[in-house]
DNA sequence: AAGCCGTGGCT
DNA sequence: TAGCCAAGGCT
């Protein structure tokens, strides 16, 4: 049995557990661009900043675009972040190039221009978090680091505490689970953190999970509790018609198809409302998002 | 620390 | 169909 206190589970049964889903990995493993050999460093933190809630798929031309463009961190940091901007499309939540733009920066001109090796390093550099950091040090740089990510902290949450769903913020508890689930050997810690990770993403899924197919099934603390359904409190549902996240998203595809100056005539268009309309626009330029050129004059920053 | 921040595919 | 959800980070 997979059980969260590392006093109770033998260490042939961890042993046990890395090689079951390592070999799962190895035979189920999906082909994607950032797993070749040849994905350099800086190729697996775009790949984690555009993964950042947004599906692979979505991802998959985006990624290859921006890496035939900006195929370094200079690159891109010679580049205006409003190209970042514009070049991150419809991607979703547009600060994350913002934030790729400010980490390339970071990474030319206090790293010389390669992406940073050490954990706490990566965790200082912009839009970087607990997640990406341990995600590009265990992909890219193949260190033992617990990957918590939501597919993990899912199968976690169903193959060790038989619950269906994880809390909604990490806990402590997940973290140590975490780390005493983890390999000795950086090698092979760095192959489970991606494995699990992909156990979550193919098997182990939000909704529907296929646990005939999975190779936890026999030792999966959720399957045998008989599937409990989740009973914590109601997730709270991400409204978004109407809401100030919609205006600015039809405020920026307008300065990002421009490519140039934009009038205020032209964004009033996207939306009825003038103080909503009015607080989105604010929001954008407070976020660096927009560059106030000139009276009713706009456009992505320089 | 709870809420905010985009977009679109899937069931 | 309309929620639900997606390799989070920041404040």
């Amino acid at each position: 049995m997979v059980t969260a206190s590392s006093t109770a589970l033998p260490a042939a049964a961890v042993s046990r557990l890395h090689r079951t889903v390592i070999d799962w990995y190895r035979a189920n493993a999906r082909d994607l661009p950032w797993r070749t050999a040849d994905a350099s460093p800086w190729a697996v933190m775009v790949s984690e900043f555009m993964l950042q809630q947004t599906p692979v798929k979505r991802v998959l031309p985006a990624y290859a675009a921006w890496l035939e463009r900006w195929p370094t961190p200079a690159a891109l940091a010679a580049d205006a972040p409003g190209e970042a901007v514009r070049m991150w499309g419809r991607l979703g939540y547009p600060r994350r190039a913002l934030r790729l733009h400010a980490a390339a920066t970071a990474i030319t001109e206090e790293h010389g221009g390669e992406v940073p090796t050490d954990h706490a390093q990566l965790l200082a550099l912009p839009g970087v978090g607990e997640y990406t950091a341990a995600a590009v040090a265990s992909f890219a740089f193949r260190q033992r680091h617990a990957v918590l990510d939501t597919n993990v902290r899912r199968v976690f949450a169903r193959a060790v505490t038989g619950v269906e769903y994880p809390a909604q913020a990490t806990t402590a508890a997940e973290r140590r689970t975490a780390v005493e689930l983890l390999p000795a050997r950086e090698e092979t810690a760095a192959t489970w953190a991606v494995a699990v990770m992909e156990l979550g993403a193919l098997v182990c899924t939000a909704r529907g999970p296929e646990c005939g197919a999975c190779p936890l099934r026999a030792e999966c603390a959720w399957q045998r509790a008989g599937c409990p359904p989740y009973e914590g409190p109601a997730r709270r549902g991400q409204t978004y018609e109407g809401t100030d996240r919609q205006v600015r998203g039809k405020l920026l595809a307008v300065l990002r198809d421009a490519h140039g100056e934009v009038e205020q005539a032209r964004l009033d268009e996207v939306w009825h409302e003038p103080v909503q309309r009015a607080r989105a626009l604010d929001g954008l330029v407070a976020d660096g998002l927009v560059e106030p050129v000139g009276p009713g004059v706009y456009r992505l920053p320089v």
